[in-house]
RNA sequence: CGGGGUGUGGCGCAGUCUGGCAGCGCGCUUGCUUUGGGAGCAAGAUGUCGGAGGUUCAAAUCCUCUCACCCCGACCA
């Protein structure tokens, strides 16, 4: 391809609206534009790129036995209203009614589609296993769009299906996606985390998300990691290993009230009563979908606000407002405390049944309550972990560490149990002609989303530096000017060559100046450079350079194509 | 939705407080020169100052309403 005939735009100013060096880049080089909020147009350069990774994609998924198809994006309302999903996905399901009133919804995932395409079809257990998938947009209203493709209200993604009969039918189909997807970012050129995750509003058992690992500001999640044994979860999942020791008092002693005048907050009340945040706990009011509920923590943890909706089993959670916490404790916000707080469900973190003489706020202004114990002098609704992880605590699985990195999830994988096959009548019969539902699973991986996370780990101050699985095109070829014959001559000499011989080029023949070639050579990232000038072109040879290098290499006119395929090869 | 901010030529911005010719840099067009890391000279073109309404002799500037976008938070791949 030749500059001129393309569509390029790069732009030598910073822009603005881009956050992370990824999004900065994609504007800059002219891959990307953005249309509204969210939403973005995708440039030659770019489509190129989705184009290479789609198809790393559609080979591991076609290698790993699933089979390619193409669902609508939209999909009568209806359905996700069976499956109970248009009301716990909320307002970032894009609703709409078509000219007769019906309603429809624009799917940010296929589930119901897929599920309501199998339903009618799957009858026996000997068509199964099945693996369907689709690389298709999606649309998601998501509240606050930013960090470009990153976080997109339409994307792309691939999402795979897979029905299986039996647990140990899918856990060997699971498997395989798992490999694949370990496939696929290898040959993208990231190396990934495979973590543990919340199901969230996907709702079934258990979750995987695959993290690249990022030093940038680009990471949108944290990850709890143990280098010893490979415990890796995201941080809404992690549980820990509570390594403070704890002295227990052999007695209870009698609960008292004290005034800790001035004293709200977990530093304040440690330090006017000299104690540890440990022997505090801390008593948070949630509203649960409109509903009040009391979260108990050891004084110096945090809840874990998605372990807590799960606890609760609620859709919407959010901290009660400072009126509310009146309403619900008589106190203002600082003196919560579950002795004597009526109505309200206590769900209590296990690190706070092994603390006795504790203290909790009063439910009164300006007092605490000192020597308090857990079923003496309240009951808990619900023992279960609700703390947030942290660096430093333990691992659950070994006697190291946890530290915690900042992540960017380019994959995700659901076990779906029998959620969607339940809720849509999804059956088949056994050798026994018995009925059952499918065991379902669901695979993700952002198209859109994961070129942008490469370009958080492949850059340097001048530009990109594309991995070549995914770069738009191998090869730049620039004539330093387009007003010398030979210079032009041996460009398109050499762009045939490397065309033949099946390798992508791009030449840059506009008549601009040899520093603004070179820039935006830099700046769009292709892996290889061919610099044709007059230096070294009087000796017969072209200058060949890895964008990753610094070294040049001199090359004779006829030798271009086996020098590029070897720098090639040796290349990320 | 809450908090903060920004809308002025294709891009980046100044001008707004204190109303009085709509500007700067880059880019763009033409010509000449130049050509190994974002050229020089000369001549040009380009704006409903986000939109609507109001105040005023006069509004980018003041007032009211409204829209869009960005950042922080909640949500989320």
């Amino acid at each position: 391809m030749r500059w001129t005939q393309t569509y390029i735009p790069t732009l030598r100013q910073k822009q603005t609206e881009a956050e992370l060096i990824s999004h900065q880049l994609l504007l800059r080089g002219g891959y990307i534009r953005k249309l509204a909020s969210g939403i973005y147009l995708y440039l030659p350069l770019m489509q190129r790129v989705i184009e290479k990774f789609s198809r790393i994609v559609r080979e591991e998924m076609n290698r790993s036995g699933a089979i390619e198809i193409h669902m609508s994006v939209l999909c009568p309302a209806e359905i996700w209203q069976t499956t109970g999903r248009y009301m716990s996905v909320g307002k970032e399901l894009m609703r709409m009614k078509d000219r007769h009133e019906h309603e429809f919804v624009m799917c940010g995932t296929h589930e119901e589609t897929i599920t309501t395409l199998v339903r009618g079809e799957i009858k026996s257990y000997r068509q199964l296993p099945m693996n369907l998938y689709q690389i298709q947009v999606k649309f998601r209203d998501e509240i606050r769009p930013r960090f470009g493709l990153m976080r997109g209200r339409e994307f792309i993604m691939k999402d795979a299906y897979t029905f299986d009969a039996t647990q140990e039918s899918f856990d060997v189909s699971y498997g395989k996606m798992l490999d694949a997807y370990s496939r696929i970012f290898t040959r993208a050129g990231l190396e990934t985390v495979k973590v543990e995750s919340d199901t969230g509003a996907m709702g079934g058992k258990a979750a995987h998300e695959f993290m690249l690992l990022v030093e940038t500001d680009g990471g949108e999640e944290v990850i709890m990691i143990c280098d010893k044994c490979g415990y890796a979860a995201n941080r809404e999942k992690a549980t820990f290993r509570d390594t403070v020791k704890i002295k227990a008092d052999k007695e209870m002693k009698p609960t008292e009230v004290v005034d800790t005048p001035g004293a709200a907050t977990i530093e304040e009340v440690t330090a006017f009563l000299k104690v540890q945040p440990y022997q505090l706990v801390k008593t948070l009011l949630y509203m649960a979908d409109n509903k009040p509920a009391a979260a108990l923590v050891r004084g110096d943890r945090d809840v874990n606000e998605i372990k807590l909706k799960n606890a609760l089993g609620a859709i919407e959670l959010e901290l009660a407002t400072p009126a509310q916490i009146e309403e619900y404790t008589g106190a203002p916000v600082g003196f919560a405390g579950p002795v004597g707080l009526k109505d309200v469900p206590l769900i209590v973190d296990p690190m706070v049944t092994n603390l006795t003489n504790f203290i909790v706020g009063a439910n009164a202004d300006q007092q605490h309550i000192i020597n308090v114990n857990i079923d003496r002098d309240f009951k808990a609704t619900k023992v279960i972990d609700i703390s947030l992880a942290r660096e430093g605590d333990g691992c659950p699985m070994c006697n190291s560490t946890l530290d915690a990195k900042s992540g960017i999830e380019v994959g995700n994988t659901f076990q779906l149990g029998t959620k969607y096959s339940e809720a849509l009548g999804a059956k088949f019969l056994d050798a026994e002609g018995k009925e059952h539902p499918i065991i379902m699973g669901s695979y993700g991986i952002g198209i859109t989303r994961t070129p942008q996370a490469v370009l958080e780990k492949y850059f340097d101050e001048k530009g990109i530096i594309w991995p070549k699985t995914i770069a738009p095109y191998l090869v730049e070829i620039i004539p330093l000017s387009m007003d010398n014959k030979a210079q032009v001559e041996a460009a398109e000499k050499i762009y045939d060559q490397l065309t033949e011989a099946g390798i992508e080029v791009l030449m840059d023949d506009r008549n601009e100046r040899p520093g603004v070639k070179f820039n935006d050579a830099d700046l769009i990232g292709l892996p290889i450079r061919i610099t044709i000038g007059d230096k070294s072109l009087k000796e017969g040879k072209v200058e060949v350079k890895a964008r990753s290098e610094d070294k040049v290499e001199k090359i004779g006119l006829d030798s271009v194509v086996p020098a590029v395929v070897k720098l090639a090869e040796r290349l990320n």
